[in-house]
DNA sequence: ATGAAAGCGCTAACAT
DNA sequence: ATGTTAGCGCTTTCAT
């Protein structure tokens, strides 16, 4: 591997005048940039980027902290993952994995370490040990997801409000008024887009004149199954809990009852979900992939300017049409 | 951030001492072995994985190289990743992300950045052009899957043998013997799982005297319905296509035709998928979380070793039995 | 068993 | 505009 040393030599420069082209860190000739930089060009130099950080103070390494229990969500975690990582490297970072327990233990160790210049903190609490350890620590990081109070805090998220909003909205229009919402009855008490989601149903209902109905269940089909004779004759269904669809899907389908016919259902999921679904669901769908690449993006603008405090950003989920809505008109329902 | 020589002035030894302690390298005196740990300890010590990194000449960072056009596997992938990542950690190594192209040429950038020691390539073709990358880059690596002749190169994967030999003893002792196997038509023409599985279910119809009957479609619901008439009055099906095996289930079902009463299911994917299906499917489940610590495992080892050659390993998929295999005395096929 | 000292390859003052 | 030089924090000969 060819280092400055060489680079220098080969141009009849000093390392100095190197460095500076390779950074831009001071003006340089064009002449002798040409010479430096078809010196590199026929050494086929890079520079070490472990030398660079280790003078520079400055690793360029981000780590993608996410728990070790993976909630399995499937395709939408894979493309926040992808993505965070693409965007990373688009501004000359790299980004490692690690996987940490909920209380902050595992991440003072690992910051310890020096490897990493900022994270990026996955699957967000309303209370988070890993939160604090954050703050205490002094590194720069990046939320995805929410703590209860994130002012201060760098943070994208979803942006649960509107996302309702217009779940909301496309059923209000097809003639729906009597709408329920079935979140997952979580382990984690306080999971932020379950409470956030619920509290956005409520106002949205009261603003609208809408009677709420607030349903819970275990994430899975015998879940969702259970939900049926809780429905009290609501005409459609928003379901946050993504495995339970299925069971309320199956459920509805043995009782007679028809989606959407009877009853219409819009489900926050993916689209590979929505796809294997009787009929194919209309969805809301996470915006995963860019929310991984605005994390990581409000972070790098943290790091490159301490002074910043890049902004929130909350993005709405989309709605995807598919065959478990329909207008209300006929509806009979359970 | 307390250095090797904060430590040494309290502990009142050289650098190198505390080196020696840190990393048992040579012979210390349990007396100032002690004194040095007190002081790391009383400080909050912790090394800096960068400048060891630049001076032993190894970063003890890893690249996960994988497509950036996700393959949608959904809990498969993340397992894999966090197990993988976890394993890196219990042996002192990180993990880094690098989505990649199947063209070699991102491989060979990033690896002449020199921040990794090795690279776990995952998604592995027949013919790899990032394969052939890594070996002409002389830096060590791991394969997850196999090329065409994965001879010399270390690598785990599914053992396709095994694990079809495994699908078809299940539903042979249910008493099936007229098999169909589903594939899908993939846009890579030669993909490992999908000619290895094919060439071991067409030797093994051979071995045990069953005629073969192999089926392709699209990855997707309908795709799945595709395949109904094409399955020549086949009691018994073996789907590695998870999102086809919807749209044959429900084809299925609309034409009259009971699974597991008239059709039995055995299908390649995860107990999520299983789950959510109607009926809850016997499914072979692969073996994700564990060839990702395999690899690491595998890849480490060469690396504090380049003498050792790790022995591939191949795994089986699991059988988890559900609610689509059933005995075949009644059937009454498609 | 311990210490002194020379780097690892680069950045960033400080000179010129 | 370019060069000199002192580190970054650690490992690792080579002495003692």
């Amino acid at each position: 591997m060819a280092t400055v040393r060489d680079v220098a030599e080969r141009a009849g420069v000093s390392i100095a005048t190197v460095s500076f082209v390779l950074n831009g860190t001071k003006p340089v000739t064009p002449a002798t940039r040409d010479r430096v930089e078809a010196a590199m060009a026929e050494l086929g130099y890079h520079r070490n980027v472990l030398a660079r950080a280790l003078a520079s103070r400055r690793t360029r390494i981000l780590a993608l902290a996410h728990p070790t229990l993976e909630q399995r969500f499937g395709s939408t975690t894979t493309d926040f993952v992808t993505s965070a990582a693409r965007a990373a490297r688009a501004r000359g970072y790299h980004l490692v994995l690690w996987p940490v327990d909920t209380d902050g233990d595992e991440i003072r160790e690992l910051l310890s370490q020096g490897l990493v210049d900022g994270v990026v903190l996955m699957e967000v609490l309303l209370e988070d040990a890993r939160v604090e350890a954050l703050t205490g620590s002094g590194t720069p990081f990046a939320l995805i997801g929410r703590t209860a109070d994130p002012a201060g805090l760098i943070h994208v998220d979803i942006d649960f409000e509107q996302s309702m909003a217009i779940a909301l909205d496309h059923l209000q229009e097809l003639g729906h008024r009597e709408i329920a919402l079935v979140s997952a009855g979580h382990a984690l008490p306080e999971y932020g887009p379950k409470v956030r989601s619920a509290a956005a149903y409520r106002r949205l209902c009261g603003e609208r004149g809408l009677r709420p109905l607030l349903l819970e269940c275990e994430a899975s089909v015998v879940g969702g199954r259970s939900l049926v004779p809780r429905l009290e004759g609501r005409t459609a269904v928003v379901v946050m809990n993504e495995f339970a669809c299925f069971g309320l899907l199956s459920e509805l389908a043995s009782r007679g009852v028809a989606v959407p016919g009877d009853v219409s259902i819009v489900s926050f999921t993916s689209p590979d979900m929505a796809g294997i679904a009787d009929p194919p669901l209309t969805i809301m769908r996470s915006p995963g992939a860019t929310l991984g690449a605005l994390g990581v993006d409000a972070l790098i603008d943290r790091l490159e300017d301490p002074e910043l405090m890049p902004p929130p950003q909350l993005l709405p989920c989309t709605l995807e049409l598919g065959g478990s809505t329909a207008r209300a008109e006929s509806s009979t329902p359970a």
